[in-house]
DNA sequence: GCAAATTTTGACCGATTGGACAAACGTTAG
DNA sequence: CTAACGTTTGTCCAATCGGTCAAAATTTGC
């Protein structure tokens, strides 16, 4: 049994990066059957048979991202704990989560497509890992409103809200800008929307007093 | 200039909404360029010659898909109206919404495919009939606000809100599904997500008292 | 019932696609 | 220098794709 890990050259750690940076690129604005070998071959600045060197198939590129892809998404969310103040936490998940928004899109995107597809290639690891993630913050959640520390909701639903809050400016950021116009729609967007996403959060839309 | 609408048989009529029927199955579960000829012609019981003697090119199916979506997609938002008590008026739109995305997911991710691919197709309504809209009611939500009717925040993020939150549950249905597991994920899901959002957009997580 | 119009099909086409392959090119260790 | 190894490319292939076309089958108007 040699190392299961390959052992790679100091240029094949570059043209891999290389190439999926591009594939990144590439699949996250047509989705995987979408794009084709050439694209992401002329995005890396390579021939498509020197790219075919590097991943053997189409699929394995996308296979790699989505694993890389699956590690940082979850980060915001393992992080999620315990200590310190519950509304806290809660509103600096909201915020690091739609900063991953603002920061990797494309990678948001990748994620969306893949989930709109109805998750062939990673139905496994949702339920698997993700859920038990997913149950194991719930109870967290659910032990800070049994403590009175934060209002009574289904736990599994807030978290769906605040995925789905966040991605949204990912996901569907052509629409947004386009609704909002070249003003709203402009570099402060991510913290307007941040400061509403507080607000709506935390004390919702009924009126003081 | 003869009739710009072109007359239709009885058998036209019947067979291009089958064509239609299908080709919004395919769609969108594949996306566009995911999706096949072949594979809409199949799922319409039809051959591929038979199904181009209807509609001439992939991409005419695909527009109409659109066009007939469109206006049906923005019925609830149209409904808001400044008749009645803002708070229920606005939860009414999120049960609406909901009930669109529970009723009508394929819609739902036909339409968040386009706009993940950067909207080629449909970018001069969003900039043009969409924005209007949007404009218009979150004038009406200003006012409301104004009035101490409901908590002042972002109108533009608050509609953004809704749509993400409420569409989440056809876009991501797998995901969801896969989280909350057979128990939680059957049909009672929606019920659970409608009392959530409800809890979320009136009284947010903030604890009583 | 029959001719005209409509609908359906099998066969076919050029373009694009994912991928194979061997030859050429470059690099490196002895 | 040179042999071994790693990298790059041009060429090719089979499959699939969107779409055409003429002929066959069916429906419709009279």
């Amino acid at each position: 049994m040699e190392g299961s890990a390959p052992r790679r050259t100091r240029i094949q750690q570059e043209k891999r990066e290389l190439i999926l940076e591009a594939a990144l690129e590439v699949f996250s604005t047509n989705g995987f059957r979408g794009s084709t070998i050439d694209q992401i071959a002329e995005a890396a600045g390579m021939s498509k048979p020197n790219l075919l060197y590097y991943f053997r198939r189409k699929e394995d590129i996308h296979e790699t991202l989505m694993e890389r892809l699956l590690a940082t998404w979850l980060a915001p969310l393992r992080e999620l704990d315990d200590i310190g103040d519950p509304l806290t936490e809660l509103r600096s998940y909201i915020r690091r989560k739609l900063e991953m928004a603002r920061d990797f899109p494309r990678e948001s995107r990748l994620f969306a497509n893949e989930i709109l597809q109805g998750a062939p290639r990673i139905m496994p690891l949702l339920e698997g890992e993700l859920k038990t993630l997913v149950d194991e913050k719930a109870t967290v959640i659910r032990g800070w409103m049994r403590a009175g520390k934060i209002a009574r909701t289904d736990p599994w639903h807030l978290i769906f809200s605040i995925w789905a809050t966040t991605q949204h400016y990912a996901d569907f950021d052509v629409q947004v800008r386009a609704v909002l116009g070249p003003n709203r729609g402009g570099d402060g967007r991510f913290e307007d929307a941040a400061r509403f996403l507080e607000h709506l959060f935390i004390d919702g839309l009924k009126p003081k007093g």
